[in-house]
DNA sequence: ACCCTAGAGTTGACGTGTCAACTCTAGGGG
DNA sequence: CCCCTAGAGTTGACACGTCAACTCTAGGGT
C-alpha cells in the first residue's frame, strides 16, 4: 500500500507519451477535415448523426443519446451549424412546439464529401500503422475504459 | 485500390469506441483534479513544467517546448493563472525585458497537492484496468503515431 | 551608428466544451 | 379544469485551444 496513489516515473511517461499521440493525432485529423472540408470534427459528428437518421431528421435529445454529448453541447453545437447553413431547426407538431433538427442541402453535400476525405485521413493516419493485434488491444482497453466510467449501456 | 479512403464499418466502429473512451477518460480525469485540487488539466501541466525547472522558473519559450503546446495557447494560460493566482511573469535582464515564469507559493503548494491527488486518479482510471501486454502496445502505438506525424525529436 | 530582420511574446477573434440557471410545454393528479 | 412538475431545449458565463496579426527588442551586417 506504500506506493497507493503514486504513479512510478515510467507510468507518468507512458501517460504523457499515450495522451501526447492521441493529442497530435487529432489535431492532424482535425486539421484534414477542416482543409479537405471546411468543417470541424465536431460538426462532423453532427453531420454523421443526421445523415444516418432515418428522415435525415432527428430531435435534440436523440442526438444527445447518438453522440453521447451533454445537450448543452449540442444546442450550442446546432446554433453555429445553422448559422453556418448545415443543419435548420424545424417546428414540429400541431402547436408548433417539440423541435426536430435536419439536414439543409449543403449539409447533405458536406456529409458526402466528409465521409471520403474523413476516412481517408483516419485510415492514413490511424490504421495504417495498426496492427491487428494492436487493433484488439486498443478495442479491448477502449471497451474497458467505457465500463468503467460509464457503466450503463 | 478500390477500398483506399473507405473506412470497413468495423473500422468505423473500433474509431469511435476508441475516441469516445478517450473522451470519458479525460474527463473523468479532469473532474477529478477539478474537485480534488480546484484545477483543470491545463494548469496542471504548466504547474508541474514549471515545478520540475530548475530553479521553478522557465521563460516562455522554454515552456513552449517543454509543453509541445503552441506559444499563444502557452500566453493565454498563463495570463488566466496569473490571473488565479498560481503564477507570476517576472522582467528579467538589465533592460526589464525578457520575461521569466515563475509560481507563486500558492501555486507550489497546489501543485504538491495535484501530483498525489492525479496520480492517484489516472492509478484509477487507466492503469488499473491495464494489462502489461496492453501497456506495451500502447506504448508501441503512441510512438508509431507521434513518429509518424511529428518526425522531429 | 544605423537599419532591419528574426524571434519572443501578446492580443483578438472565434470555435469548442462544461456547468448552472433559465424557459417552456406536455401530460398527469387533485 | 387547473395546477404543477418532469423533462426538453436554450442561454450565459467562463475556460480551453487555434489561427493570424500584432508589438517589441536584441543583435547582426553594412
Amino acid at each position: 500500500m506504500a506506493q497507493t496513489g503514486t504513479l512510478k516515473p515510467d507510468e507518468w511517461e507512458l501517460w504523457q507519451l499515450w495522451t501526447h499521440a492521441y493529442h497530435l493525432l487529432v489535431r492532424e485529423l482535425d486539421r484534414g477535415l477542416q482543409r479537405d472540408c471546411g468543417i470541424s470534427k465536431a460538426e462532423f459528428s453532427v453531420l454523421m448523426a443526421l445523415s444516418r437518421a432515418p428522415g435525415r431528421e432527428l430531435n435534440v435529445a436523440d442526438l444527445v443519446a447518438e453522440l453521447d454529448w451533454e445537450k448543452s453541447r449540442v444546442s450550442h453545437q446546432l446554433t453555429r451549424m445553422e448559422n453556418r447553413g448545415f443543419v435548420q431547426r424545424i417546428q414540429h407538431g400541431a402547436t408548433g412546439r417539440r423541435i426536430r433538427v435536419g439536414l439543409t442541402g449543403t449539409g447533405q453535400r458536406t456529409t458526402q464529401n466528409a465521409v471520403r476525405a474523413h476516412g481517408a485521413n483516419i485510415r492514413r493516419c490511424f490504421f495504417d500503422s495498426l496492427t491487428t493485434e494492436q487493433a484488439a488491444t486498443l478495442r479491448a482497453w477502449s471497451e474497458q475504459v467505457v465500463e468503467g466510467i460509464e457503466p450503463r449501456q
